[in-house]
Formats: structure tokens, sequence, C-alpha cells
DNA sequence: TCCACTAAATGAATGCCATTCATTTATAGC
DNA sequence: GCTATAAATGAATGGCATTCATTTAGTGGA
């Protein structure tokens, strides 16, 4: 096992190599002196990849070429695409904000953590059902970040047999309101059926016209609060 | 646009057709007498197939051999395999339970509206991206039903401006929660990570002392408690 | 020091998938 | 009756994740 770092990126091979100006095959058959892959490289490429082109520009083809290699040399390091977006995953988890629960009243921690959780996964969807599902154990900082923000409810008072069902409760609104983020403006316009509909009609209109930058935060900041109150009110 | 009803289900060919006993090719090209194809019917197969090999096995082509036509045509029916999604996607909406808004307490309305909806797409997560941002003028049964929930938030003294909203962060809730009924249930055995994280690992544990039969039911019912009161909190 | 094993790359399949298109046949509207 | 359209077949098409045989390089033990 090497401890070569590998992860930097697409240099363009300069010195070796002199043939095929076009950049066309570069490197031969058989393991390379140095690694050319590592799951750090593999992740921050995918991660280029998805801000780049999105989700569905995120082939494990597309990934090789980023990383300019055959698409079976990543099968070398990862089991399965599922397995890259594990990767993806566990990244952007560490971009969540459990600073909170270190100080201050526990209601501002798990707004913070909250809003922070909810924005990092709103353009990263496709992972909701990666992580609805995954083991902790498969994700070494998502773990983390349940022991920080366990010990942040305990610490407030909540019952310990409460704790689990508090954050899962919580989490599933933020991945339900990651989805609500990234639906279109006009999803709630009832077009032609309007006239069938006059009391959805008219509650969809009396929030338009608030005039809200991003509907979607006016639910958010409904429910979790909402959450909030609910879960504070376990406190012993 | 014929009036028939093509949508029983997989008869087989028994009068006409005397050829390959195997069961093989069956009808000539070109347009039948009967339609074979209805969106009743493909909704219908749908359904099947997803029952019978999840949704791994809802694939066109397979949808096409349920319902004995080749492949292509279904796309006379349907512009892309999301429409087939859409189509599930209303049909389920008609299962759940809105007849609470009718008469009773607002409170026990939604309560067996949104056990009743997590209950429905439990089984259909796949479905949760497609509905989530899905306009919705493109599923009337849907449609049909925030008209009915928007009235009873009305009725019930909820403001105007705060109907969307609160519905929609109830959703957001529970399209997270139908994630969470189908994780594996040791989803939060940490392993051999556990010594590293005794605050998270001693909650699970005590969770797991009281011996639900589902875990998942706890945190639904506390984060649904919880967004009832907050959003019931907003009645004038 | 040599040798066997393993790690890490290439490149050529493989099979599945959604979708498209040309073609054929039947029906409906004028 | 003619024509446009609807609804089927069947044969592509291109993209996808994944697998496998092969090649080369490093590593650990005898």
């Amino acid at each position: 096992m090497p401890a070569v770092r590998a992860s930097a990126g697409k240099e363009k091979a300069t010195t070796d190599d002199g043939g095929t100006p076009g950049g066309a095959k570069r490197r031969r058959a058989g393991r390379p002196s140095a690694a050319v892959l590592d799951l750090a490289g593999i992740t921050q490429a995918a991660l280029d990849l998805i801000g780049n082109k999105g989700y569905d520009g995120l082939t494990m083809a597309a990934l090789a070429r980023t990383l300019d290699v055959a698409p079976s040399a990543l099968y070398n390091h990862v089991e399965s695409k599922h397995d890259v977006l594990v990767l993806v995953e566990d990244h952007l988890m560490s971009l969540v904000d459990v600073s909170g629960f270190e100080s201050g009243p526990w209601e501002d921690a798990v707004r913070t953590w909250a809003w922070s959780y909810r924005d990092a996964f709103a353009a990263h969807t496709p992972l909701i059902p990666v992580i609805a599902v995954l083991p902790v154990t498969d994700a070494p900082r998502t773990l983390l970040m349940y022991e920080v923000v366990s010990t942040g409810f305990r610490d407030a008072g909540i019952p310990e047999a409460r704790i689990v069902p508090a954050i899962v409760a919580l989490e599933s609104f933020i991945f339900g309101s990651a989805y609500d983020v990234t639906a279109p403006a006009d999803i709630f316009d009832s077009g032609n059926m309007a006239g069938s509909t006059p009391g959805f009609t008219a509650a969809v209109r009396s929030l338009a016209e608030e005039q809200h930058e991003r509907p979607a935060d006016v639910a958010f900041s409904l429910g979790l609060e909402a959450l909030i109150a609910g879960i504070g009110a376990l406190r012993g």
C-alpha cells in the first residue's frame, strides 16, 4: 500500500509520453509506478463532475475520463457506482455544521445543524435514497456527526430512548425538504384544473402574494420550528 | 379514441392464433382491431411488476412482456418511462386517506392522512424523487388530494398564507419517513466503530431495549405529533 | 536474491436498458 | 371511398455498469 498522494487532479502528462499530440492514449497496460487513483481523488473527481454536469453526468465512464484512466481501473478501488455515491455522501456530511452543539442553546444548535444539513444535500438529492438506508458503519464521517448530535441531545436533557427517534424525525424532515428546494417554482400551478380546485388554488395564490424569494424556506422554517418545539418539550 | 377497455390483464390468446404452441410471437404487425393497451392497463401492469419484482424489475421491456406487446408499443401511450412512474404515483395517491377532513377534529384528520400517505409510499420510495418535483397539473388525483387537504386546513383556521407551507412541511416529513421505513434494521449498528462513538451507541441501545416492532414508527409518531402541534398553534 | 503473490492499470467484451424509426395494418372522419 | 391518424411490430442505436483476460510493477517471505 503506497503512501503516494494521487488526488491532485488532472495535471496534463507533460514529461513522459511524447506520442500522439492529440492527447490520445497515454498509459500503457500494467501497473504504473506511482498509483494514479485513490479514494480521495475519486471522490473529488466525482464532486467536480456533479458540479459541472449534474448527477446525469456522473457515469463511471465520465469519472474515468476525468481521472484519465480506463473505466475498469475504478473497480480496483470501489466495488460499484454505489460506492462512489457513498464516498460523495460521506464527504458532504463533513460540510454539515454541528459546531452549535459545543456550546450555546440546544435550539440554536439544532437550527444551525438542520439548515446546513438541508443546504448540503439540496444540490445532491440523488444521494438521499443512498443516505436514508445506508448503514452508518459505511460512512465514518456520518457516524461522527451522529455522535456529536446525539451527545448534544443528551446534554440538553432529551431522554436517552428518545434521542435516536428525535434525530431520525428531524433527518426525515430534512431529506424531504431537500427535495423541496429543487422543485420547480410553478410546481403548484394547477393550470387548467384551477377551476375544480378553488381551495388549493387560493392557498397557493395567498402564499405567492407574500413574494418570498424561496418558498421552500418558508415551509422548512415552519416545520423545523415545530419539530424543535415538540422535541424540546421532551426534555426532563 | 376507442372506448374499448383493454386493461384486464394477461388473458392468454385462446381463439385466434393457433400457431407456435410454445407461446412465441402472437400478433402480426399493424394496428390490431381492438386496442391492446391503455393507460389503466399499463398502470396496473406496472403495479403488478413492482409488486413481484420491485422497481428494479420495472423496465420497459418487462412491462411490455407483461402486457404481451413489443416494447415500442408502449411509446404510443406514454412518452417515457417517467410517464409510467407518474401513472403509478397518481394511482397510489388515491390510496391516501383524506376522509378525516370531512368531519371530526383537524388533528385526527391530519394523523389519518399522514400515516396512510407514508404507508402508501413506503413500498414505493423510488417514486419520491418523482412526486417531490412533479407539477401538480400532471397528476389529477394528486391535485384532488391537495384540494381536500387545503380545504381542511382552512376550515380548521390555518391562516391562508400558511396552508401551503404547512402541507409542504408535512409532506417533506412524510417523504423522508417513507425512506426510513425501508431502512435495514441494523442501520445504526456502529460495528467496530462503536468504541469511538459512545454517546450515539448508547442512544441506539436505549431505543433497542424498548423492543419496538417498528422503530421507524416511533420516530414518525414523534415527529408527526410535533408538527401537528406546531401547525395547529397557527390557528386563529 | 529470487520468487510467488498481490495491486493496479489497459482494453475488449457483455448484457441490459430506454428510446427511435421505418413499416404495416386498421380505424375514423371527411 | 380517401386520407389522415392511431397502434401495433421488429430492428436498430447508443449509453450504461460491470467483468474478464492480460500486462506490468511492487512487496513480503524463503
